[in-house]
DNA sequence: TATGAATGAGCTTTCATTCAT
DNA sequence: TATGAATGAAAGCTCATTCAT
């Protein structure tokens, strides 16, 4: 998964041209969000970010105004290198539905090991309205893509929704790493299994 | 309904010989937080509760010591009936897997009508602990009773594990009442489906 | 003037029958904010209030909800101590005019030893409407009965509204006791001078 | 308008030799100031004045240390205006009182249109105390010759300080603005009667 | 000299939990 | 045993002021 292309960089963290020193402190912000995001969900506090980060917290709020923005900007390279993974699996797997198959390892990779991210994700709280919105805009369409070219090929049932398929694997993703041994991975492939066959 | 098994009783309430005045304050609770859970979700303030039942919170702490308490009485009645509802079900079903369906379903129907109760049982809040193990030590050998039926029926794949699919079927259904259309019933529905056959 | 007459107790503090312990909370809440009040007005922070009364913050905030239940509260007694001396000074002084200055002076002694409450009442804030509804509500019937009478008894030109001179009044007391020698009391006998004959 | 005194020039524009690009800067600061002190008070926050004036924060705090420096400065050519006007109206008007009277409503007409700035004269915050030396040394010399020619000529009464004059007249401005039909001149010109006569 | 990023104390308000009554 | 008053830490957010660039 490529990190650092930077084709889709609605806010890039990268080429403001800020000063340095500004930067840096986005760049502490970032690494400190992504650090406490993991441990306590992305509900942490803004005051312990800034901690984390050795920031004040009106920097904190200067270079991310909303949580959101921060929450954003934290996960962008990744959700960016999922948008592109989506049509090159496409060609490079072996039918649609692998492809598919493929890209939902992906994104279920990509949630599992940001804790609290795919909670975040299903937060009905409006200050992660941006947040839906951003994942779901830059996600889905690409996710439609591999879900029409499956059901075209005749290789899943032709009734999915993209958007219901992404939830699905979003909510299996959410609350698996607990001291249960539930593993999000077999659950998600179940959820694929069934994509197959009209149910029984 | 009988109260056949006493496995898990953390707050009974109807076995303990308690004054009267005490089971009625106890029942006025359960009463005012069923309310309360039903349009706030089982997250609403201790102090609302309190205020619901015309209690004062020093009782309502003495009854239930932790939310975890609270929320098993509130839906302990429930719990048991799907408790009850797998051999029934075993019994008056076509086959197995058909039994295991209608029980998912039954499971599916109670989350969902409970807001915030799925996400509840999810949370690695401590003070959710006494959930967790409530709601897995009732219901999971129930659910294995099921799976395991089916596997040697030969209907479903012989590796699932109970407890991974509740676990599947409460994250399905913790998150799917937003303005999108994310049904989990059909997921849910997926998710069965897919047991069905190995992964392709 | 009376403090301890209980005519109009919109909300007594001492009627209620509260807990004592509760009682004693809401004295030394209103005795801490009547000392904050004068030395840095009403603006004060409530964590200030809470820290001088020696009380959580939470205490504060269930007696007093909003800044303006303190504040009216804080007053009270004064001003209803105004409300009947209007009447009373009617009776006793040698004319309404007398009684219209004996009055206005009871108002400004009040004011002008209650350092910040002149300049809350006339600030725009909507934290404090309540106060302003509650002082303009109680005082200026009273003062419009003082202006009527002497307007009636051709002692002040005719044309007075008792809002506006209240509202001079207050704000002459506003502002005049700082090192600069500048005395309210001397500010509003002009002002009271004036009103006796047309402009020149 | 000639600058006829550098009693005090806290922050003369015109007559130090700075270079054209600090000048420049003073006067877009200036120009700032004047119109956010127009739509939201003299207490704008210093952060808006600069962004509107298009400099740095820093740029602001070097030429103008304090806010009472910048209010100062965006006055002076009024209250400069005021002080020539004292001696000219006691030369154009038919009387002393005559005289006061007109410049006192010049006064008002100032303090009236410059919403807070009655109130900021007032303010006992050590931030405005530049304000008030300016203002007073200013301006209650003016006032202090128009009281005494007008107590020569026997038209008011002997014992008035300027300095209480305008003490009153700024609180009586300071407060007027509301929905509340308060009209600053009216009451004024309640004072300037009550100078005529000895207090009845 | 000019910039504006950074600071961090400050604000109001909420609420789970305790404990004096 | 029941009450509900009291607690106080924690939250999000603002803004006057400083200082590295």
């Amino acid at each position: 998964m490529s990190e650092r292309r930077t084709h889709h960089p609605p806010q890039s963290t990268e080429t403001s041209p800020k000063r340095s020193d500004a930067r840096r402190n986005t760049q502490k912000i970032l690494d400190a969000a992504a650090t406490l995001f993991v441990t306590s969900g992305v509900d942490v506090s803004v005051r312990d970010v800034a901690l984390e980060a050795g920031v004040g917290m009106g920097t904190l709020y200067r270079h991310f105004p909303t949580r959101a923005d921060l929450i954003v900007a934290v996960y962008r390279h990744q959700v960016e290198a999922c948008v592109e993974a989506g049509p090159a699996l496409l060609s490079s797997e072996a039918s649609p539905y692998a492809a598919l198959r493929a890209w939902i390892h992906l994104f279920v990779e990509f949630l599992t090991t940001k804790h609290g991210l795919a909670a975040a994700l299903q937060s009905d709280k409006p200050s992660f309205d941006a947040l839906h919105a951003y994942f779901l805009d830059r996600l889905v369409p690409v996710c439609a893509g591999l879900v029409e070219a499956a059901a075209e090929a005749g290789e899943i049932r032709p009734d999915v929704e993209a958007l219901e398929l992404m939830w699905g694997v979003g909510s299996l993703c959410s609350n698996s790493n607990k001291e249960l041994q539930v593993n999000a991975r077999r659950l998600v492939d179940l959820l694929l299994t069934g994509l197959r066959r009209v149910a029984a």
